[in-house]
DNA sequence: AAGTGGACCTGCTAGC
DNA sequence: TGCTAGCAGGTCCACT
């Protein structure tokens, strides 16, 4: 579900809600995709300091270290100072002084796992191969070029991949490849960097686009408030196979790549 | 080394 | 109505 602007959107909902907070208890549910790496007992007590976002990732910093989190494909967090009992889906509660905060995820692909800090492992090592943020300066068309170079994959995968880019997943990788006029399945070695200039823009401007719309609600994203996202409805190729493309009026395709829906115009994306 | 395909897990929907 | 196949926003890992 949840990719960068999800994430962003959630972590703006709770961050300064909970700095500050101290511990007092952690419920687990379910087996998340990895088990949480440290005993209760040493979280509880530890201060809540700032909540930051790497990629797809959030980092809640505690006093001792820190518990990084990931929403996988259907996970979203609530942070709430009374919160419902726990449902089947909740697998995740950091009960703190001022609310606690819960991660519900029906497919339990997402995680939380306590480190020591951000730059060691675990976390250094979930993190250690993500590409740069869409957002840092030194994100533009020029680097995009020079990383693509001699790259046979396509590019719809190279940017799903996260080691260029960070941020963009299914949903957000189809527009902006619409955007910038790329067909999906373009070998991302073959892309000049004058359309590689415009594939940066197009990234930055999607996801940022997104994060001012509070995100996607495809199925069932909400924010750490229960707010739906809006991008879903601005969507211009995703989950519009047979449609018009709203540039050209040919009808908007569906392909397979890697496993994964890929939706375009085959007469914009060239 | 880069690229590919399978695996993880559950819920929902379309189609028979 | 009820079953089944197919699909879903992510990413790690084993294999070629």
């Amino acid at each position: 579900m949840p990719e960068l602007p999800e994430v962003e959107v959630t972590r703006q909902s709770f961050a300064q809600r909970i700095r500050g907070a101290r511990v007092t208890g952690v419920r687990l549910g379910k087996p998340l995709r990895w088990p949480l790496g440290c005993e209760a007992q040493h979280i509880v007590g530890q201060p809540v300091g700032e909540v930051v976002r790497r990629g797809k990732y959030l980092w809640v910093a505690l006093g001792n270290g820190g518990l990084l989190m990931h929403l996988g494909m259907s996970g979203s967090l609530a942070f709430s100072e009374t919160p419902p009992p726990p449902g089947a889906h909740d697998h995740f509660d950091l009960v703190t002084t001022l609310g606690t905060l819960r991660l519900t995820d029906p497919r339990r692909f997402g995680a939380v796992v306590w480190s020591e800090a951000l730059d060691r492992p675990p976390a250094a090592t979930l993190l250690a191969a993500l590409g740069l943020e869409p957002f840092d300066e030194r994100f533009d068309g020029a680097w995009l070029h020079r990383q693509l170079r001699g790259r046979r994959v396509s590019i719809k995968q190279a940017l799903l991949s996260g080691r260029i880019v960070v941020g963009a997943g299914n949903i957000y990788a189809c527009e902006a490849l619409f955007e910038a006029g790329i067909h999906p399945a373009r070998a991302a070695g073959r892309i000049s960097l004058p359309r590689c200039v415009r594939l940066a823009d197009a990234v930055r401007g999607t996801l940022a686009r997104a994060l001012q719309l509070g995100g996607s609600t495809l199925r069932d994203f909400r924010d750490a408030h229960g707010m739906e996202g809006r991008f879903q409805q601005h969507a211009q190729v995703y989950g519009r196979e047979g449609q018009p493309c709203l540039r050209c009026g040919a009808a908007v395709r569906r392909s397979v790549q890697g496993q994964r829906a890929t939706y375009y115009c085959a007469h914009c994306q060239t």
